[in-house]
DNA sequence: CTGAAAGCGCTTACAG
DNA sequence: CTGAAAGCGCTTACAG
């Protein structure tokens, strides 16, 4: 039974509730005797603060809310585990979220979250990330919140991402080393900032390598393995077929290597197949999927980090420093499903 | 801005608080009119009730506690996805944890879930479900909990299942109907009670139709992917092979075909293979893994319902009904990865 | 470094 | 069907 209160550990202490609360909260300036002598009575009556009696006199929730699309998602799936991990350490507690297509509904949920729960912070991940109604309200009542590779109002916000552009730029390259000439490119959903930069970093090391590929090359998926499939199917059966194929994630790469099997294609003999992000289904499949790592576990636990970490009281409306923008290292995994003849790392 | 609180509504409509608080709890004796009136200001003044002062005064929290051992899983994200449908219509929240391996730890997270965050309910995914200390903590708290596919000490709480057993026995039914004899399991996870009713399915169909199979032929897995790669190498390296293997989850039924490539094998046609779970998995690979459709999302969206439904006052330590097994319907999921040669629907 | 008072925004339990 | 009072378990802000 933990029905001990605040009021319990004091009179036990001899002490006032305010210090035991000081206490419980780390302040520092409590006396080295009654500190040590307050934690010992409340760890012996297995004192628990009640968090909504904390949340209601002062104004931290010590909720972080984690709004996502879909939540059946591997993408979704590796940043919870990073933030649930974080928080077990902090005392915090993740509500998770999900916004579903309707904006409306989205703005709705979101509302809930900060109104209702009343989160202490917020994350987003993409695209939700990239709403600008969704980061209009969450600035104008001045709520924290971390937006994980957003694409548009990037001073409203902290927010993480790796350097997509770069990253992309470097798996085509890779290709192109590896003695790949016709290489395609399937296109993340257009309602993501890093569909694009990934796009950009393939063209742009096509162009510095002098290499011309046909239009039909480039494929606009929307980052479901169905797309994945469709682009596929289209790409391979092209006359004159690329020999490798640059998805811009996961899901669509695994999509690219099942359309390769199911015309007898071998991977990565006759083509080679690059992914983005390593999630699970990375390695779930076979051949395993060569991609780049994301750090999302990392990028979830910075986010958290961010969130929890007390601010330097300031006026709301000061000019926000250009200190928001985090960016995370990836990491270049060359697997199975691409030819690595040059640096076999 | 929304810092309306109870009694400015109360002001405005002219009435007290506990009027207002009636209308916004749904009390059925408050007059018409006055309903009409509250709701209406409410609405107008976009109220929304303080989740922490309700918390606070009442003895609800309105926040559902989720524990599952890895986020990381498509079995946990699918059964997600159904609990956050539901939560949305009901004025109810997620907490999500996750509680890996140390079993200290486990009761320590769920501790912090019904001291600290003093949730509602509970609801334990395998192989949560089945630690016994886990469900005494929980019982002699007299906290309402939800096990899905539990194992053990059935009568503790509301579980809800499928029939793994004839699940697993259909499944063995139908390969042997399509012309296999030497059928292979590879065994879930023994902290899981699935596990077992899975296997003990396969072995009598295996009896049922007088069909014998060396002891080779069963492996034992953990239900992840890395275990079905040992497992399947181990397999279909036999000489006597396996022409059909069952996994008891479609991680490892991914497994398996990874391995059938790699060893050059066709599926179906040299190797039948079938999972378990249905997932986002399944269909994620080529070919597609025929399955048990397990209905996940029905069963969070049950496990919400029941946690949610105000129970009828009665003193805590009453027996409790029969009707606390909660088994909903499966399904059989044929698709390319085995062959169909009979019904092929 | 420590404490007494007031209050956070609701609901419970009791009247009428 | 409606309301006045008390309290849930903490913290803020102020004294000392």
């Amino acid at each position: 039974m933990s029905k001990v209160k605040l009021q319990d550990i004091a009179i036990k202490a001899g002490v006032s509730m305010m210090t035991v609360s000081r206490v419980m909260n780390n302040d520092p300036k409590v006396g080295a005797k009654t500190r040590e002598k307050v934690s010992k009575i409340a760890n012996e009556m297995h004192y628990k603060p009640n968090i909504a009696a904390r949340h209601l006199a002062s104004s931290r929730s010590y909720f972080i809310g984690l709004v996502c699309e879909y939540a059946n998602y591997s993408y979704v799936s590796k940043f919870l585990v990073g933030a649930l991990r974080k928080c077990r350490t902090s005392g915090y507690h993740i509500i998770l979220d999900e916004a579903t297509s309707h904006r409306e509904k989205t703005i709705a949920t979101i509302k809930d979250l900060i109104y209702v729960t009343k989160v202490d912070g917020l994350i987003l991940l993409p695209p939700i990330s990239n709403i600008p109604e969704v980061v209009d309200l969450l600035v104008s009542e001045n709520i924290d919140f971390v937006r994980i590779a957003p694409d548009i109002n990037l001073t409203a916000s902290h927010y993480i991402c790796i350097d997509d552009y770069q990253a992309a730029f470097e798996v085509t390259e890779k290709l192109i080393l590896n003695g790949h000439k016709r290489i395609a490119h399937i296109i993340g959903s257009p309602s993501q900032g890093a569909s694009r930069m990934r796009y950009q970093g393939y063209l742009d090391a096509l162009r510095s390598n002098q290499l011309m590929i046909p239009p039909e090359y480039i494929e606009q998926g929307d980052f479901t393995y169905k797309s994945g499939l469709d682009a596929a199917k289209r790409l391979l059966e092209l006359t004159n077929k690329p020999d490798a194929i640059f998805a811009a994630n996961d899901e669509m790469a695994a999509a690219v290597v099942s359309v390769a099997h199911m015309k007898h294609l071998d991977v990565p003999e006759d083509v080679s197949i690059v992914g983005f992000d390593d999630t699970e289904l990375a390695t779930t499949i076979w051949p395993n999927i060569s991609t780049v790592t994301q750090p999302l576990e990392e990028m979830a636990e910075l986010a958290i980090d961010i969130l929890t970490t007390p601010k330097t009281p300031s006026p709301p409306k000061k000019p926000k420093m250009s200190s928001m923008r985090h960016v995370l290292e990836y990491q270049l995994q060359l697997r199975d499903s691409s030819k690595n003849n040059v640096n076999l790392t």
